[in-house]
DNA sequence: ATATATTTTTACGGATTACGCAGTATTTTG
DNA sequence: CAAAATACTGCGTAATCCGTAAAAATATAT
């Protein structure tokens, strides 16, 4: 999809997620109504998301691990895939480096480091090692709320 | 501060950051005022962000670069908050592990990875040494988009 | 180049929502 | 227990959202 001049304008102005869309509209000299349909098309097709985000760390019982992996399969697209729908993961980035994969991993007192391991990664094969980071202060970092 | 049942569940409700407050009220039995005085003590406090997320793969010329720090300081908080600082940095964890700090790097075409050591990482002293992951493939991250 | 199809934008009206405020209820504090 | 502070509700008004239909712009085909 192409992103022109003014889906960037209308992203930059939803740093504000409950900025109205006449106001966007009027910031940039379109209709409400185009703001309102790109919009539409640019989170329908997955580029933008308007969310609440949590600071993780504000929340009771709330932790954060990220994870480095090492995977013995080639595809590692493939496997990034396969942990991005592991229970507590809210994203997965393929990357360069030590690691073929980084996740970060959402935790809550029902939902453990240990429960993630055994319950999640173990049903994953191919997996060489993984590398636990345990977020123990974070700055500007800000996540969806699990659903639970 | 402190986060009752309510506002976990306004917090859930706003996984649609453009839910209205009227819809969120009458699914738990209170006033709208009541939701949107919340939010705002809630967003106010920095607990919550309602924002608008974008796929970096999905604009032009945007990568990220996850970067793992090690530093010579003891201080890992006050050094994490330098970095928070910087240039191009979205967020930074202070972690256990192999490394203090892990951050997360947004690039433009104009700001690339040379330049976000060269002008940034430099200026921040005790640094020991850094460790460098280019995300080439994501699942469900989203970020919020630079200003620029 | 003209005509046709497709997409995008605009305009507008009714339904819905956000906002401010005043009053009431609830909780906290001395 | 009383006073103060905090939180919640109800309501009127202004603004926003949303669907629809027409107009404009863009792309495609002959």
């Amino acid at each position: 999809m192409y992103i022109d001049e003014i889906n960037l304008a209308i992203i930059r102005h939803l740093k504000d997620g409950r900025v109205p869309f006449k106001k966007i509209a009027d910031d940039l000299g379109v209709s409400e109504g185009t703001v309102r349909t790109r919009v539409k098309k640019l989170t329908d097709e997955g580029v933008l998301d308007i969310a609440g985000l949590v600071d993780p760390e504000a929340i009771p019982d709330l932790g954060v691990v990220l994870v480095g992996v090492k995977v013995k399969d080639m595809d590692l697209v493939k496997k990034g895939e396969e942990f991005s729908k592991l229970k507590g993961v809210t994203s997965v980035c393929v990357v360069t480096g030590r690691y073929d994969l980084i996740v970060t991993v959402l935790l809550t007192r029902d939902f453990t480091m240990l429960r993630f391991y055994t319950d999640e990664v173990s049903t994953i094969d191919k997996v060489q090692s993984v590398e636990s980071f345990v977020v123990y202060k974070s700055f500007n970092l800000k996540l969806p709320m699990p659903l639970t």
